[in-house]
DNA sequence: GATAGTTTCATACAATTGTTTGAAATGCAA
DNA sequence: TTGCATTTCAAACAATTGTATGAAACTATC
């Protein structure tokens, strides 16, 4: 094992580019390259280009997974079991845009990382991504206590919608500013979330405030 | 010319596999396979594998804007000049839904390769993009005219939910099914529609219903 | 300081890709 | 039919890709 320095320094070359550029066009060439090390380093290391891939979103979507977890553990615990639908939303998508948002020097690899893999799904990322279904599956069950009167599939259609806002959001973001013609300003991070949270809540609540009635009129 | 059978079962096959499979892993074998013809035929109508992609998103872009702007155009003359706000984010997120999700039998393969574009972007297509921007401006301006009471920042970012919450059903419409363990009902187009148009509607309206007030404040 | 195990390196390999080529086939006008 | 342009085809080409190899360099233990 020894320094390890050629394994990270391919980690975090490959997590670089592949946040850059997508995994579509980058090379084991050019991951060796930016990382200053010989190409047979990376099979060496890591067995295939694909193994590469897997451990790289493996750890951060553990991490990615384990700090919304914590926002939202800690909301419920202090809320006594259940938070409030803004808490558990901002923890959902706070963080995401948190690391792909913002002034262009603080933006976060791993961040960016993950959204390309949650956009352009190569094979290796695809065997493992069905993981991440319990993980939201802990979100909609925060939810559902949250909201008890609101229906199953509106609460997975509030969810659903805000991730949408939160993912569109980051990879659009260009487009965005572009259409805005600069108006929409995406480096206020805060004020992203809490439009996407806000959006997210309404639909959620809208038009079932404090009734209990049955599921399909709901959300409109 | 003579036939053109050639070209467009090229056409019609590379369509098929891009929105199947996307570009990343469909090649010109793939192709000319899928269609039936020579391989060299794709670079003799065609000239390059870029130039056949750029083709088929041109014709698809110019018919599915098209599409969308009748939609809006007769909204907006039956009202003279001006469309209620959920008519317009029909016109806006309806064709592309109804193209994509649906019965499995009658799922459009024109709507699904647009998708696919609009997801992983290839460089040829890439190179095409900005021209959508003209398009979306002109929902912007119709959206405008609807609300007028409205900041113009928040028009920029109701458009962008209602995209977002459109596209990304689309993209995540498997997870969601497995997600709700069937209980969203994506085969049940027009109950999509009016889930995001209804959201879509609230994060514009909210707040502001009557109001002649400053900007910032709204979509809270 | 010699030796065994680990890591790095230049280089080669095999497979796949888009593209080109030149001949054969086809269609069509005179 | 003849002649000419268009279209199709099998085959080859050149470039790029991930992977494998075997020797060299390094590290640590005795």
């Amino acid at each position: 094992m020894a320094s390890d320095h050629t394994r990270s320094a391919i980690l975090a070359a490959a997590e670089r580019l592949y946040a850059d550029r997508g995994f579509g066009d980058v090379t084991l060439r050019d991951i060796v390259a930016e990382a200053g090390v010989n190409l047979a380093a990376v099979n060496y290391h890591f067995g295939s280009k694909d193994e590469l891939i897997a451990e790289l979103f493996v750890t951060r979507s553990i991490a990615t997974n384990r700090e919304r977890l914590r926002e939202l553990k800690a909301a419920e615990e202090q809320g006594g079991g259940r938070a409030p639908i803004e808490v558990i939303l901002r923890a959902l998508v706070g963080p995401t845009l948190r690391g792909c948002l913002g002034p262009e020097n603080q933006r976060s690899t791993a961040a960016r990382f993950m959204i390309r893999a949650s956009i352009e799904s190569v094979p290796p990322i695809r065997r493992i991504k069905n993981r991440e279904i319990d993980h939201l599956r802990k979100f909609a069950g925060a939810m559902r206590r949250a909201l008890p009167e609101r229906s199953e599939v509106d609460v997975y259609w509030g969810l659903n919608f805000a991730l949408a806002m939160a993912h569109h959001t980051i990879r659009e973001s260009e487009r965005l500013t572009k259409l805005s013609e600069g108006k929409c300003d995406l480096d206020d991070v805060e004020d992203v979330v809490e439009r996407v949270v806000s959006v997210a809540t309404m639909a959620l609540t809208a038009g079932r405030t404090e009734v209990k009635a049955p599921a399909k009129v709901a959300a409109r």
